[in-house]
RNA sequence: GCGCCAGUAGCUCAAUUGGAUAGAGCGUUGGCCUCCGGAGCCAAAGGUUGGGGGUUCGAUUCCCUCCUGGCGCACCA
């Protein structure tokens, strides 16, 4: 530290030396990957869900920002010295998988020439025909011979099973690898959704009403009481959710934090009730609301609607993006914030797309290397770095000394977005630098000064894409 | 009607949770390549932070109220 004055009302201003800002550098270098790292999670066992969406259908757009913000998350929070582990719930059981039997059984039966609609209430897409086509063509028509109640039964099966594997393709092109994709039907063959049913209703904290079994939800601070089984005698989704959660901390997570989608924030206070009711602390589950993602194309919106079939699939804006665009731009906005996707903008290769002005960014750091070694100056971590002087250089100094604080800012928030704003600015900061002074010069020992002070940098921006998972290019 | 979220430069968004002169990108205007990548840089213009009250040394941030937009208010998931 070089000098402490005090600045008006409430303000301390401390400066720090030159060497403290110039010893970092060489620090950044040795850490490499590990430059970031704090002990703010103390080893703690934290898990998030994300995107579990229903394997009825395509993931959506709002699934893939779901999907790149839970991902980086943990890759952050681990960084951050928590013990973070990625999760995915699979509604494998229940209401909608009957259903979604029923709709591919009427179109497989439509296809074998007995004509039926598709239930009322059942899955009307495009996606249900073309499953029911695979299935046919791989079975042909010999699941006419069971009765139409087995039909579905086996169809159900065969459509989850395709789905799921459809979805775990997506997640996988889109590089996000779980740590599990945990089944409800597990939960339901174990019978947990009745232990807990047993356990509230011990505490007084049931009754029933006109034929159903309620949970005294208000107690916790919900709205109102919540149906836990039905007057038809079947568990609701919401109990066995409860199950899933208390799973989570009886496999030793210590918090446990879900990412939803904006229509699903009513749901919030039931579960919290019940994991209260259930002796868990209120602060250890938390879930974070997703806001719903806008596409753009040319500066319109493009309206989606379930019912037309004209949604945009994940798949399809991936495919047509690129991974690394499409996890930026997902990644780049404030949770709370409704996301504007521009889809042409995400896929110019110019100065209007911020990804590109990252990588380009990384690329030019890495030629500067290529080149210093062409003219025979090596990188030499422990050079003398007394040299940098210029006010352009503390300038890039302080902000790779600001990472650390990015990670620690991001994993106590659960805001992803800072890491993108970031890489913006340091970015930027370098290429400030860069236009205005060479690092390969006549002069040896600046040479190698700057050298370690590129290398710094590019191992920041190399981390922080790193985190991302957005490829860090050496050319492009 | 009730609840949650949002409203900041022409546009898209930040602002280290109450701090200093509210910052970036795009767009606009004007400059910068004999030279490590011009996919870059510099400068200028652009703001009553949706309106109005309040809390205090200090408010984009907290409280109240109103306006606008999105979402939700199932014995669906």
């Amino acid at each position: 530290m070089e000098k402490f004055s005090i600045d008006g009302p409430g303000f301390i201003n401390v400066t720090l030396s030159p060497d403290y800002w110039r010893s970092l550098l060489p620090e950044i270098i040795a850490s490499g990957a590990k430059y970031g790292e704090i002990d703010l999670g103390k080893g703690q066992k934290i898990q998030i869900e994300f995107v579990s969406a229903n394997p009825t259908g395509p993931l959506n757009v709002v699934s893939a920002r779901a999907a790149a913000v839970g991902d980086v998350l943990v890759s952050v929070l681990n960084l951050a010295g928590f013990d973070a582990w990625r999760e995915y719930y699979v509604n494998d059981a229940g209401r909608q998988i009957r259903l979604l039997g029923a709709s591919v059984a009427a179109r497989y039966a439509t296809l074998c020439g007995h004509a039926e609609d598709v239930p009322e209430d059942g899955y009307q897409g495009e996606y249900i025909i073309d499953l029911a086509k695979e299935i046919r063509s791989e079975l042909g028509d010999e699941l006419m011979q069971l009765d139409a109640g087995e039909r579905a039964e086996k169809l159900s099966q065969i459509a989850l099973d395709k789905m799921l594997a459809l979805h775990r393709q997506a997640m996988d092109a889109y590089r996000v690898h779980y740590d599990l994709w945990f089944r409800e039907s597990s939960l339901r063959a174990a019978g947990k959704h009745f232990d807990v049913l047993n356990v509230l209703r011990e505490k007084g904290l049931t009754y029933e009403k006109e034929g159903a079994v309620w949970f005294r939800s208000t107690d916790f601070g919900d709205a109102k009481d919540r149906v836990l089984i039905t007057r038809e005698g079947e568990p609701t989704y919401f109990l066995v959710d409860i199950a899933y959660h208390k799973d989570k901390y009886e496999r030793g997570f210590e918090k446990i934090y879900d990412l939803w989608g904006p229509d699903h924030h009513g749901y919030i206070d039931r579960v919290s009730a019940a994991l209260q009711a259930l002796g868990y602390a209120k602060e250890n589950f938390q879930v974070r609301i997703i806001q719903q993602v806008n596409m753009l194309r040319d500066g319109e919106v493009v309206k989606m609607s379930k019912r037309a079939g004209n949604i945009i699939e994940m798949r399809e804006i991936v495919d047509e993006v690129g991974v690394d665009a499409a996890r930026y731009f997902f990644i780049m906005r404030k949770l709370d914030s409704p996301l504007d996707f521009d889809i042409e903008l995400a896929k110019k290769q110019t100065d209007e797309n911020p990804v590109f002005y990252v990588q380009y960014a990384h690329a030019r750091l890495y030629n500067i290397i290529v080149h210093g070694r062409e003219k025979g100056v090596e990188l030499e971590p422990d050079a003398d770095l007394s040299v940098l002087n210029e006010p352009e250089e503390f300038a890039v100094m302080r902000k790779l000394g600001e990472y650390p604080e990015i990670i620690r800012r991001i994993a106590e928030l659960m805001e992803p977005h800072h890491l993108t704003t970031y890489l913006i600015e340091l970015a930027s900061t370098f290429h400030s630098f860069y236009q205005k002074h060479r690092v390969i010069s006549d002069d040896r020992s600046l040479s190698r000064a700057r050298l370690v002070l590129v290398e710094a940098t590019r191992t920041v921006i190399h981390n922080a894409l790193g985190l991302l998972k957005i490829t860090a290019p050496e050319r492009m």
